[in-house]
RNA sequence: GUGGAUGUAGUGUAGUGGUUAACACGUCUGGUUGUGGCCCAGAAGAUCGAGGGUUCGAGUCCCUCCAUCCACCCCA
């Protein structure tokens, strides 16, 4: 019997890491830059936040979620995105008490029941940020900056910015009913898909990849035209702020896109998305909003907030593709090769080399000659060599891996070995 | 959840019904006594994704399942 990952799951090994230590390291150091802290949330949390958070009617809520009942009968959900717990984080820890608004970032695993596909996992892992507690639109611009800063900081180049607004909850219903009467017209047209679609969520059809439905979408009534004025005046600042912000950002690019849909309920106003161009139908790399409705919702006093999540694998898909240069992986500093069982006289010696800053492994008791293939193969830079004569001398042998025949005597004193080291400059 | 493609050592591949499944990279061991990278030699490593079936005989054909990839759906 094997055991193999369940589906949809992925070994990051090692030699991968260099890409997650370099996405998260932008990630968060971008987010520190614009003033947001780090949150964490349980993996997992009560199933109803997430029905009532993201939608009883979603596609995540509804077919996707990994929910079971716990031992003692509750049931459980592992969290299919970030948002919601975070935004019952904010209300069970009482952080309107907090200056407003409060801005999180987090990197998070997130789980849902899908058929898998690259860019498409079961579980992935996901870089949030949240902007909590102010509804004005230079936030949303703040956000969008932060996105966009983020990925061109990660190096990533001809990202596309997607932008829409969906109103607010009144006129979008006003316009989810014109929306529907419009396709329903032409009911007996569309395809079974989006006849199917039509009643669950119209929007979908907005952005529906059946020619037909394109077709008809192109005379569909714009989300734009049915803003309340609050709305209007919000989304025209943040147009304009967004304006101003490409006059000093020459490859800041945004572009209006009002079949622009996100499939989570708690969405209003402000939507967005980064997606390469000619990317696959996973493209999106970034992707977020503004989910004002959603605090009250959760129960808590009523809140606006925007926020965007991240796919960290799709980032590294992206990198991959673009051929970013990563620094390398980690490497180990020093190797310590030892003849006749000798090795514990060293463990001092071993130790002040790791107090000061140096990685340090000894090589396995093998040949000699084996032990400096593995210094090599794991492409340490420094191998120190200890046998009985240089015990009986209380000496060492010190050889910079990089160089051929640079091989130097020293006394056994881990001082002198780091002046040597320092002075030669070897790492 | 729907449709399609694929699945051979750690990785990438060859093998297109017939003896002990091949090659490259990687790993390990050697190339005389304690010195890596290049080179040379050798070894280990695959119940050919799993399970059934057809056949005298299957990695090769068929079925089921599993997984990956692609499109849909959905989303990060």
């Amino acid at each position: 019997m094997k055991f193999i990952r369940p589906r949809g799951t992925s070994d990051i090994l090692p030699d991968e890491q260099n890409y997650w230590n370099y996405v998260l390291d932008k990630a968060k150091n971008t987010a520190i830059k614009f003033g947001f802290q780090s949150i964490e949330t349980p993996t997992f949390e009560d199933t109803n936040l997430f029905k009532r958070g993201v939608g009883e009617g979603t596609d995540v809520v509804m077919k996707e979620m990994y929910s079971f009942d716990d031992l003692g009968g509750d049931s459980i959900t592992l969290r299919p995105e970030g948002t919601a717990s975070v935004c019952r984080a904010y209300i069970e820890n009482g952080m309107k008490n907090q200056p407003q608004p409060q801005k999180y970032f987090y990197n998070a695993s997130m789980f849902r029941y899908e058929r898998p596909q690259a860019g498409r996992l079961r579980e992935h892992h996901q870089f949030g940020c949240e902007i909590i507690g102010d509804e004005n639109p230079e936030y949303d611009a703040e956000i969008i900056q932060l996105g966009w800063k983020y990925i061109k900081n990660l190096g990533l180049s001809n990202i596309e910015l997607k932008l829409n607004t969906l109103g607010d909850s009144k006129t979008r219903k006003l316009y989810l009913r014109d929306l529907s009467n419009y396709y329903n017209q032409f009911i007996h047209r569309l395809p079974k898909i989006d006849s199917d679609r039509l009643l669950r969520s119209p929007l979908r059809l907005l952005d529906s990849k059946e020619i037909i439905t394109k077709e008809l979408s192109s005379g569909a009534p714009k989300s734009v035209d049915y803003l309340s004025e609050e709305s209007k005046t919000h989304w025209d600042r943040l147009i304009y702020l967004l304006d101003k912000f490409a006059e000093n950002n020459e490859d800041f690019h945004y572009e209006v896109d009002n079949r622009l849909v996100r499939g989570l309920d708690y969405y209003n106003r402000t939507v967005f998305e980064f997606i390469p161009q000619n990317s696959s139908t996973q493209g999106t790399i970034l992707g977020g909003g503004r989910y004002d409705p959603l605090i009250e919702m959760l129960g808590g006093p009523s809140t606006p907030g925007i926020g965007f999540g991240s796919g960290i694998e799709r980032m590294i898909i992206e990198l991959k593709k673009q051929k970013v240069k990563i620094p390398a992986n980690q490497t180990v500093d020093v190797v310590i090769i030892h003849m006749g069982g000798i090795i514990e006289d060293l463990w001092g010696l071993i130790s002040d080399l790791r107090d000061n800053g140096l990685s340090t492994v000894f090589a396995p008791n093998r040949s000699m000659k084996s032990q400096m293939r593995y210094a090599n193969n794991i492409n340490a830079k420094i191998a120190i060599i200890v046998g009985p004569d240089e015990i009986s001398k209380g000496s060492v042998n010190i050889k910079d891996l990089s160089a051929a025949g640079s091989q130097k005597e020293l006394i056994l004193d881990s001082k002198v070995i780091f002046k040597y080291i320092r002075e030669k400059n070897i790492l």
